[in-house]
DNA sequence: AAAACCGTTAAGCAAAAGTTAAGATATTTC
DNA sequence: GAAATATCTTAACTTTTGCTTAACGGTTTT
């Protein structure tokens, strides 16, 4: 697939010229004026390469590019740094900054970065699956973790056994037999209710997030909604 | 110990000035007039990466480049331009080059670049060498020392290995199994013992900074988080 | 209104993991 | 090659964790 862009570029006249000239070398890019929307639309999709300028409204760049990290540790970042910011610019490469570009930006260089810095993550990064839910969280499989802005949950194995198979059919009704079968092994009164003791748990947590919420769809099942 | 720089330029003003500046950030510079000397000087001794002005008498770095490469395929290259070479950039790229640098140099973007190329091309020579942990702690695989701002502590064999395999998945899940089958050789009741001792010993290495951690994944494994 | 369903909290218990020390092995030193 | 030392394993004990069950209350269906 083409790999998916973020750009953050407060700049109307430089950051249509950027959008415009990496959609032409087949990127997918999506334009954010200030570091709020960055950040919002980062949280929304997922991406292969963020392009963050520093100095921008409401947020800059290097405090984006901190939450960015936050969220995913190995997303790969460049920042669009003017001329005169000499003594910044190390701060924001000991950040976890990948690369960066000086302005005005000369646009071969910065898709032989940005194809450089795509080789480089993309070969070493393993696989992980990780399930959107809502806009605050982030659900990683793998790690069993679920994780917020500000706080990490570990969930245990149940627990995340069980939201996978609601992020698996999200939005969607998750039968309560399809769960206990694949979970339990067999439906039983014991395992039922053992179940609904883990789906209050499950929503305990997920009231991080208020547009969140796990819905009962009497004697049939569950709906995670977002 | 202190990286070494292969620096050809021509010019001897500029030559000299990058080599004060450099030496001046703790590089070990070697500096040549032209490409041919470059060349020669590369043969007898070992360097960390090379700077290579584009226009030179008897060998252009761009050929110099290619020699260089035929004896260390990995050897980090940053080309010195001058501003007019536009088309001429990208074709040194895809030959090989890590970064390039527009005259008149910038040096603090020079060391910026310097440092970057170095931190890319020794992560991707697996095993890495030297493991950052938290802002305070740096791991050398090699000596197995665990090296603080005040202190050291040499790892045993077993203690090193786990730690290492602990740093190589940094933020993310370190499978229980995986460590057994390759450090232990096989899953047993004692080898996983065994294993908890070694963590409980690195737990109290790592308590020197606070804010690292190793967090169990009950049933499943550890996150070294930092 | 009875019966089945569901939400939630807490208690109980077994398994996993943390910790410390003692025993067993390997390595070094003299 | 024996003593000293370092390292790893086993043991024993403690703490933590996670799943189930119980208990009680609210909700939905018939």
């Amino acid at each position: 697939m083409h790999p998916k862009i973020l750009l953050a570029e407060d700049d109307p006249t430089l950051g249509y010229a950027l959008k415009t000239y990496l959609e032409m070398h087949q990127f997918q890019v999506s334009w954010e004026k200030d570091g709020e929307l960055g950040k919002e639309a980062f949280l929304k999709e997922s991406f292969d390469l963020c392009i963050l300028d520093i100095m921008m409204p409401k947020m800059d760049g290097f405090t984006l590019a901190g939450e960015l990290k936050k969220v995913n540790h190995s997303i790969p970042i460049i920042f669009l740094t003017a001329k005169a910011m000499k003594i910044d610019k190390l701060q924001g490469f000991q950040k976890g900054a990948d690369d960066y570009i000086i302005k005005p930006v000369d646009e071969e260089e910065l898709i032989a970065r940005i194809q450089a810095v795509l080789r480089r993550t993309q070969n070493q990064n393993s696989p992980q699956l990780i399930y959107k839910i809502g806009k605050l969280l982030r659900f990683d499989w793998e790690s069993r973790r679920l994780v917020a802005d500000n706080e990490t949950i570990v969930l245990t194995e149940k627990e995340a056994s069980l939201l996978r198979l609601l992020c698996e059919k999200k939005n969607q009704l998750l039968d309560r037999k399809v769960v206990l079968q694949e979970l339990w092994g067999n439906v039983d009164y014991f395992n039922r209710r053992s179940m609904d003791v883990h789906m209050a748990k499950l929503r305990k947590y997920l009231k991080i997030d208020p547009e969140v919420n796990i819905l009962n769809i009497h004697g049939k099942g569950y709906i995670l909604e977002d």
